[in-house]
DNA sequence: CAAGAGTGACAGGACGCCCTGTCAGAAGGT
DNA sequence: ACCTTCTGACAGGGCGTCCTGTCACTCTTG
């Protein structure tokens, strides 16, 4: 929705005005950028313990003025939301595509799965503070991080009835889903704080394993 | 540290100063009582998702001035940290408590002491919000809270060597303390916003049969 | 009762953020 | 060259918090 009201027929026909190109770039273009710029500022910013998330600070890091910042955002929250969103669909994109390349076998299939999940976050660990740590933090972004954590705990329970059958009663097995994705949560928070002196590498074996004990 | 420089001497011995009693209670007895109240109204606030906790609304709800929060706490963040010390060690005695009380039957405990937390989350939600949701959110109070899960962590991956033998690597063993704990944390704030349908009973067994089947 | 400590209400400055508005200069079309 | 749009820099009002200081009032002791 924002970000193409822009400046709305710029050059009417038979006037003088320019197309609106600039840069050699499109009025869309060249909104399209800066909404990228900002959006890359903003995970920049609100990943840095030290500084917190406020758009004086997002604009700045940005090389951009307020002003376009509500170009591309009615505020700091649909900023952050819109950081989170994306982040979430790389994980899902991610993990779902490991586990399908990774065969039939449910063990390896949830393995993959663990392992990509982790290697984007020790690969960005920018994504995976704001995902799951940050995103905590702003009381109008836990509704959607709960949402995203109950979706992932619902593919976790899906997975598993697949794989191992359905002997469990639905109810107990999205509890177990959530119960392993707020661990891994926890798992990867206490790794990007540096209080886990873990590898990448256990972390999956461990998760891993606990996941399959758990639906056997 | 803070509570006891207090006004220092106030009734010199020849002078005709009042002996610091006052309302029937000595100085140090209103310090302490200015001081719970402070804490009492500080979580509460604190656990009300529609207010941020500040100095001011936490002494606006304890009737008390500014002044007499300077006389407890040097800053905001020193009362959260000492309201979350304090419902840590709550909840410490409780499981520990509700273990030992469990007899030696390794499952019996283990469900005694999820049993305990659940329970004290149950009866005081506010406490539960607190130390979990929202020491989450403090960059100040983050530190504190991840050393109390990685604690409680310790305890279950303790408990589970002594109960089902040592055949786990401890690190490994640390790790999946630290899944299960921030599972359960995970479990409880979802239960605490209210987006879960199960009942208290239902998240006790499904974390102790998780917890049974990861150390088994 | 008189004096002094304890207490509560309030005012006001400093600070940082949000948000809007203005203005000069750069980039593009005719 | 001229005009228009786009852009970056900056100023300032509004708001809420933190924090200190002042003043009247209550309670206790002699």
């Amino acid at each position: 929705m924002a970000g193409q009201t822009g400046t709305g027929q710029a050059g009417r026909s038979g006037r003088s005005g320019p197309s609106g190109t600039y840069r050699g770039m499109t009025a869309a273009e060249r909104t399209a950028e800066r909404r990228a710029r900002l959006l890359e500022a903003t995970i920049d910013v609100w990943a840095d313990p030290a500084t917190p998330v406020t758009m004086t600070r997002v604009c700045q890091r940005a090389g951009l003025t307020e002003r376009y910042f509500y170009e591309s955002f009615r505020s700091l929250d649909e900023a952050l939301v819109a950081v989170v969103d994306a982040v979430a669909t790389e994980v899902e994109q991610r993990t779902t595509a490991a586990a399908d390349a990774a065969g039939d076998d449910p063990a390896a299939r949830v393995r993959a799965s663990v392992e990509a999940f982790v290697g984007l976050v020790v690969e960005d660990p920018r994504k995976g503070r704001v995902a799951i740590v940050e995103a905590a933090a702003d009381p109008a972004l836990r509704p959607r991080r709960a949402a995203l954590l109950r979706h992932f705990a619902h593919l976790a329970a899906e997975e598993a009835r697949e794989l191992y059958g359905r002997d469990r009663a639905v109810a107990d097995g999205e509890l177990a889903g959530l119960l392993f994705v707020g661990g891994m949560a926890e798992l990867v928070t206490a790794w990007l704080d540096g209080g886990l002196e873990a590898t990448p590498a256990q972390l999956v074996t461990a998760a891993t394993s606990a996941y399959i004990a758990m639906h056997r």
